[in-house]
DNA sequence: GAACTTTTACCCACAATTCACCACTTTTAT
DNA sequence: ATAAAAGTGGTGAATTGTGGGTAAAAGTTC
């Protein structure tokens, strides 16, 4: 399970080294084999290439004649790059993903279970921000009972 | 179960040391092994590895539609970071975790049961000025029947 | 279709950072 | 008073991040 924010940062080259303390997690889940994708909060996917697959499953399965589904797959599946990574543990984010994000120098790579995130710097201090004012009427019924 | 405030302070490393007085339970329930976390009070959350599990299960299963569940699972497994004690008892606290709890040098390590909450020291002397004013209308219903 | 240009991928090397371990000082308890 | 434990700071070695350079592949133009 991956967690943890780390800030780095794109080469002139559009490249992003994975932070060492994952990489061995992921040369053994999928030999180095990621999908990064879009995402609706305007940041970026990295799914290992395992946990990805049932993911794009499921979108394919959904009907093309629903408006909003069509657009998820679109959005999902239609951004869905796959990336290698090198000898020295990067990997290539492609520019129209890039501009997707609004990714310039300074990113964050932030672990979220079997997946991680990338942002914007900016982006994601503001969107930690409004993540704060959480309270108690935001909580969802299948946290009843949940406290940290 | 943890208890009791302490005050500490960070070295120059980002480090502080654990009160020998949690020592020793800690390594019997966890080897040393911390998550360290943010708080949606902007003050850091330490658990026990074994007792930080069941918590990111239980996130991780919320919907990735919802936005509310969503930024509570950026702000909690997005932050947190696995930390080991070293041979001093001692824990690095990394610079984005610093940053966003507002940490200087002056810190508070306060026993919460089964976690510890690490406050600046000025946050933690408000937040207890604020906890003077709790009355009887602020008592949830849960609490019925209640009283020191 | 061939030659040239541009892009992409791969690999190597250096420099800064990080981490783990060690040593010293201070406090506390017997 | 002495000894053990705890707090604090320092040091060196290994690891990591970053940049560049070379070779292959793809694309373009004549």
């Amino acid at each position: 399970m991956f967690r943890g924010v780390t800030q780095l940062s794109l080469d002139a080259k559009g490249r992003i080294a994975i932070p060492a303390r994952y990489r061995g997690e992921l040369v053994s889940k999928c030999s180095g084999h990621l999908i990064v994708t879009a995402d609706p909060s305007k940041c970026l996917l990295v799914y290992p290439q395992p946990a990805w697959e049932p993911i794009e499953q499921r979108l394919n399965g959904l009907s093309s004649f629903n408006p909003k589904t069509r657009s998820l797959q679109r959005l999902l599946i239609g951004n869905a790059i796959d990336v290698e990574m090198d000898g020295a543990g990067r990997i290539l984010v492609s520019p129209p993903l890039r501009r997707f994000a609004g990714l310039s120098k300074d990113v964050v790579l932030v672990g979220q279970g079997e997946k991680f995130e990338l942002w914007d710097e900016g982006k994601w201090n503001q969107e930690i921000e409004d993540a704060l004012s959480f309270s108690e009427e935001d909580m969802p019924p299948e946290l009843n009972g949940f406290s940290l």
